[in-house]
Parts: structure tokens; sequence; C-alpha cells
DNA sequence: TAAAGTTGATATTTATAAATATCAACTTTT
DNA sequence: AAAAGTTGATATTTATAAATATCAACTTTA
């Protein structure tokens, strides 16, 4: 069992968060997070989605930051650097031509991530603390010198 | 005339922006704003400010971002890349030690901006267009590979 | 001298974001 | 078979962020 495996029905997720089912399904509807979705369409959330909802949670509540904020604040993941995307690459890539969203909601057809599973992504898995995209863009800019 | 003279008094700031001028005063409470203040603590808004407001007020108008919203995406601002910190600069700077604000709010005594004035810094002058933190971020990052 | 401005504190209003619920009609799971 | 889940759409509630105002007592400007 690792942090990533979607082991969680919604009921029980939305029990451990103490919140409604309703706002998870909305969370998702907003690109905050990518449930696992089963064949017959039945969500699934892994202990790291747990997490990220936390931490979206206390941004709202705690730290008054609307979800477009924190929808913002995510488009700011230079995610290329992640992948390590080539200049081709990111020619006609959305998330680096400066769309609002997370990369995974604004992911095009002709992207080296169109044929991926962004909830696999290491992007989505491994960005989804508070502070973490600010973190990764210092020391990404620090690694550089 | 340049536009980052200052040149408005606040009542002529809050009418080119159909506002109230207790809400200019509010945005500089929050950090939001640096106007100029006379000796006499009267304020006066430049051009650039009044530019870097009407993209605030797009922001939580328009695209719904949170005032704290706001204050995330300028505390994500690399400004020791603009400012060409050394490491021991950095080592105990608030700003790059990932804190809540934007750098002009968070500055503490000894750092190398202590005893500058933030509203003529290049972080708070060339940065107050809507996505242009992102874009420096983006910039920075490409032109360093 | 009236108007414009300051500071600080407090109060009020208003629009609305966020969360939640309801309904309907279905499918899947236990 | 009941519970849990889906989708889509619509409605409601609630807390509150943001904006604005008021008051007081002062200073500065035109």
């Amino acid at each position: 069992m690792t942090k990533n495996e979607p082991i969680y029905p919604i009921r029980t997720a939305a029990k451990l968060l103490n919140i409604s089912v309703h706002t998870l399904r909305m969370y998702e509807k907003e690109h905050l997070i990518i449930p696992f979705k089963k064949s017959t369409s039945h969500r699934l959330y892994s202990q790291s989605d747990i997490d990220r909802i936390k931490c979206i949670r206390s941004a709202i509540n705690e730290d008054k930051i609307s979800i477009n904020g924190i929808k913002t604040i995510y488009s700011m993941m230079p995610c290329w650097e992640v992948m390590n995307c080539s200049k081709k690459d990111r020619s006609n890539c959305s998330a680096y031509l400066l769309h609002s969203g997370p990369c995974w909601a604004v992911k095009g057809d002709d992207t080296i991530c169109a044929s991926k599973d962004c909830r696999k992504c290491s992007v989505y898995q491994d960005y989804g603390e508070c502070g973490s995209i600010k973190k990764f863009i210092r020391n990404k800019l620090t690694e550089k010198e």
C-alpha cells in the first residue's frame, strides 16, 4: 500500500476529511484533484489525494485562498522542468504558454502529456503538499546556478 | 513623468480606479501596494501603482482570486533572482525562506533589502502586471538551461 | 478657511464563494 | 435488496471577504 494507491471510495474519503461527497466531486470538477476512476466510474482516492485535499482545505479555511487562487498557484508550477520537456515539447503546450489552471487541466491533444495519466505523473503526485510548488521553484532556480 | 513617479493624491487615484480611498488604504495595509508617502504622510500614487491595482482588481473581481491568494502569488516571486542575492544574502531572508507574503512585507532587519526603499525596487516596480511573476519564473528557468 | 488628507478604530453592507443539498434516473457493490 | 455509487442539473444555505462607511481628532494643502 503506497500513498498513491487508490483505496478509499468516495464516502470513506469524505468521512476521513469530514466533508461531503459533493465537495469531493466539486474539487474534482474544479481540477484540484484527480481521483482514480474504475471502469465502472467509481472513484477511489489515495492517501496522497487525501493529503492534498487537506492542504487545499487549509488554504481555503485558514489561509483564505479561494479555489481560483489555488488554481492559479497550481498553474505556476513549472511542470516542464519536472518533465524535462524539450523546446519542441513546450512550443505548443498550454501549461508552458501561460494558462491559468493546473497543467493537468490544460494539456492539449498534441503534447507529450496527452496520452499520459496525469494522476500518476510526478507533477500531481509529488507536489500536493502546501508550499511545495514554491519550494520546487526555489530549489530549481538555486540548483541551476 | 515616468510611470513610477508618484503624482496622484489618494482621492484622484481612487477616482481613476473608481474605488474608495478606504479601499486604497486597505490594499496598502494588506501589503499589495506601496504608495509613496510624503514627509507629511500624504500618499501619492504612480501610474504603475494604478496599473498594479487594476490588475489586483481584475484578479479579485474577474478571476475570483482572494486578497490572500494574491499575497501568496506575490510570495512566489523569486526576488533573490531579481536582486542577484548571494547565498549569504539569502541565508536569513524571510522571502527566500518561504514566508507567505510579498517580499516587501516580510523583509527583516538584517537583509540587504532592509535599508532600501521597496517601492523603488525592481521587484515591486517591474512585476506588477498580471501574469508577470509566472512569466519571470518561466523565463528565468529557461534562460538557465 | 474649506477641502483634503492623516491615523486608528469600529461598524455595516453586500455580493458571493464554498459547501451542501435535492432531484432524477440510472448502475454497481455488498 | 439495500446501500453505495454514477451523472447532470438545479437550488439553498451560510459564512465571510471585500468594500465601504462612520467617527474622532488631528494635520496639511490650496
